[in-house]
DNA sequence: GCTCAGGGTCGAT
DNA sequence: ATCGACCCTGAG
């Protein structure tokens, strides 16, 4: 075991990155947070807006994982000129960071989140992990590691379905199979253009644009990748389309995928952490 | 108790 | 391209 303490080069916020919905099943333990990184142990703490102490037996990968590398100024400048919105949503949470996620786990738990709430997509990935994941004793508490297609292919899926997976079951259950059978090779398709590896995760039963941009953006770093769910969708005619109306989702699409350019999945989280936190969530209206 | 929406996707028109 | 169905749970 390691412990590390990283002088910060970059606005980074631990706790609005780990709840910002890329990752679900990171815990509160003492002054910090505990989770897995794939098999990777970690116990992580913020003490002061520039510092960050990492405990894990390999801290290397952790720093991977929480992208701290990324250069925030570098991004901001790239986002358009003279958009008050989104430099108003930066500024709102401006160490909010998009992390390099394990693919397989981002992949499976985004399958599952269709219509469900955050908390019910963190209930179903716990669950998961707590009953057909591997226990890793740490730091007093016993973490699961999430289980691997082999494992999900063969509880069935009944057995997925009893963790409270609805209809997904079917969904997560298909996908285990097709990566466990090695029909879809999930890291081959690391050196694939952005479209190549688009197309490959849209080929599994239960992934559309949405999750495969997901996915995308928060395990294969294609930081150009821009979901656009319900809040997003919500944000975006209220901050740029107000007072049109008619204007279709598809429309909404569009100008998301051209406008914030390429690190348009940054402008994405910072958008959504915005729009999540100050609760513009009344529904649709002009 | 009952209604309703919740980080979407599929299959049929 | 548009549209209802899909499992099920918690909040109102």
């Amino acid at each position: 075991m390691e412990t590390e303490t990283v002088a910060l080069a970059h606005p980074f916020d631990l706790a609005a990155t780990l709840n910002s919905g890329q990752v679900f099943h990171w815990n509160r333990h003492e002054d910090g947070f505990v989770g897995l990184i794939g098999e990777v142990p970690a116990f992580l703490a913020q003490p002061a807006p520039g510092e960050l102490r990492i405990d894990s037996p390999q801290p290397g990968a952790v720093k991977k994982f929480l992208a701290l590398d990324h250069d925030m100024a570098a991004i901001r400048r790239s986002f358009p000129r003279r958009d008050a919105r989104l430099a108003e949503a930066c500024d709102f949470c401006p160490g909010l960071r998009i992390l390099r996620q394990p693919v397989w786990e981002c992949l499976a738990t985004f399958i599952t989140s269709s219509l469900k709430q955050v908390s019910q997509i963190r209930g179903m990935s716990l669950r998961l992990r707590a009953e057909f994941g591997r226990p890793l004793p740490f730091r007093g508490a016993v973490l699961h590691t999430y289980p691997s297609p082999g494992t999900l292919a063969e509880a069935g899926e009944a057995q997925l379905r009893a963790c409270q997976l609805g209809y997904r079951a079917a969904y997560l259950h298909r996908a285990a199979i097709d990566i466990a059978s090695g029909a879809l090779e999930l890291e081959a398709l690391r050196g694939r253009s952005t479209s190549e590896v688009r197309a490959a995760l849209r080929g599994l039963h239960g992934v559309g644009a949405k999750v495969a941009n997901c996915v995308l953006l928060f395990a294969y770093e294609r930081i150009d990748a821009f979901p656009v769910d319900v809040w997003i969708e919500r944000a975006l005619r209220q901050l740029y389309f107000a007072g049109s109306t008619g204007v279709t989702a598809k429309a909404v699409r569009e100008f998301a995928g051209h406008h914030f350019g390429p690190n348009g999945g940054y402008a994405q989280q910072f958008l959504f952490h915005y729009a999540r936190m100050t609760g513009l969530k009344s529904p649709d209206r002009d």
